[in-house]
DNA sequence: TATCAATTGAACACAGTGTCTATTAGTAGT
DNA sequence: ACTACTAATAGACACTGTGTTCAATTGATA
């Protein structure tokens, strides 16, 4: 949607003002800072612009209201994450077999932790219980279902039955909610320690031993 | 909390007036069809009052608030849950492992379904996308925590590691991810076809051949 | 019937929303 | 450096929903 776009000196529709820019990237950020300190909630579109030092005129200017804001910086992670999970999609059983028998962590995997650590608060904030409940799906339908389908059975892969959907739906929630839960219990493991545990994750079986 | 008191003649503190359940029950049942109707955020303390035929003054003798409300709603939801997630915390590996091998569904498992299907338009509105973002994890909690701790192998049942944490989380997160998915399509599939979807998933390790 | 309690209808101040104005000030292109 | 443009400002606006209060009324209890 909102391509970068480098100034070509021809063919430029509308050169950004930096006033814009300035003044979004207040906004953005007061917002995730108040989003952080107080909640998803409780804060208002006037709350956001204090912080910003901003007009309301101004916050309208820019987006239609509180929920497009949050959406587009949604939007933005969400985004990121796209490159990682291309990367994902490329691994096969193989690669991920070979990692869980080492018990050395997946490049890929770790990489995506790190990302999510990085824009920890925001997550916290839009995850949590104060949270925006059309997040989680978003992320689940971005991430987790790539995870899913990468090391699904080839076999299954392309069956359209209804198990199958459910069979997917129950991974790809199983490895959101790992994420989850390292989010909202202060991401106290470190990015390798998780890639460690989604992997080894993959291959166990309910009610079967594991080795601790 | 709100333990349901026979009259007995004497040592009652008090005797619910008619009135007083009259209007709860209206209040109630209007927030639910409305919830199902509107979808939870949209639709305000008067709508409800409107719908229910009650006054706003009403309203606030029973509720603080409509998060109360729809929080009460939500726990007595969980509440009938109880029962059969004690009969549920009884199980153990053996049965699930026989039940899978003959694919005949628990009767508990249906039973959960059937009551879940009874709630169908108050869990559609509650856990669809403009629902409560706090209910799920309190479902998760309620009841696929138990499904998980009950086919655990024994050995990990008491282990307090942080794997172990994790790994539940995993397949809690994982099962509500199912009854989701089930309650978000429309519950199309009969309750014993999902018992028998869960069973089977307990069983499943990525990457392995599933004969459908 | 007498007492007690819940409901009513109406009013209230308040907070937040979204829109719109005239005015000011910063920016881009020539 | 000038000009034309455009964003930001400060303030006002009507509007919706909230939560509280009140006297008057109605219904329940015993």
């Amino acid at each position: 949607m909102e391509a970068i776009q480098e100034q070509t000196p021809e063919q430029v529709t509308t050169s950004p003002d930096r006033r814009s820019v300035r003044s979004e990237y207040a906004i953005r950020h007061a917002c995730i800072d108040l989003m952080s300190e107080y909640g998803l909630d409780v804060i208002t579109v006037g709350d956001v612009c204090k912080r910003a030092d901003v007009t309301r005129g101004t916050f309208y200017n820019h987006y239609k209201d509180k929920d497009a804001l949050v959406r587009s910086l949604e939007d933005e992670l969400l985004l990121d994450l796209r490159s990682i999970q291309q990367r994902m999609g490329q691994l096969d059983l193989g690669d991920l077999a070979v990692a869980v028998a080492s018990d050395e962590p997946l490049d890929i995997l770790v990489e995506l932790f790190d990302y999510l650590r990085s824009k920890g608060s925001f997550l916290r904030a839009v995850m949590g219980e104060h949270g925006d409940i059309t997040f989680a799906p978003r992320l689940r339908d971005a991430v987790c279902t790539t995870i899913v389908r990468t090391m699904l059975h080839e076999k299954y892969r392309e069956n359209p039955s209804e198990f199958v959907n459910y069979y997917v739906a129950f991974f790809a929630s199983a490895y959101l909610g790992i994420i989850n839960r390292w989010i909202n219990t202060g991401m106290k493991e470190s990015s390798k320690e998780m890639a460690r545990i989604a992997q080894r994750l993959l291959f166990i079986k309910p009610g079967e031993p594991i080795e601790l």
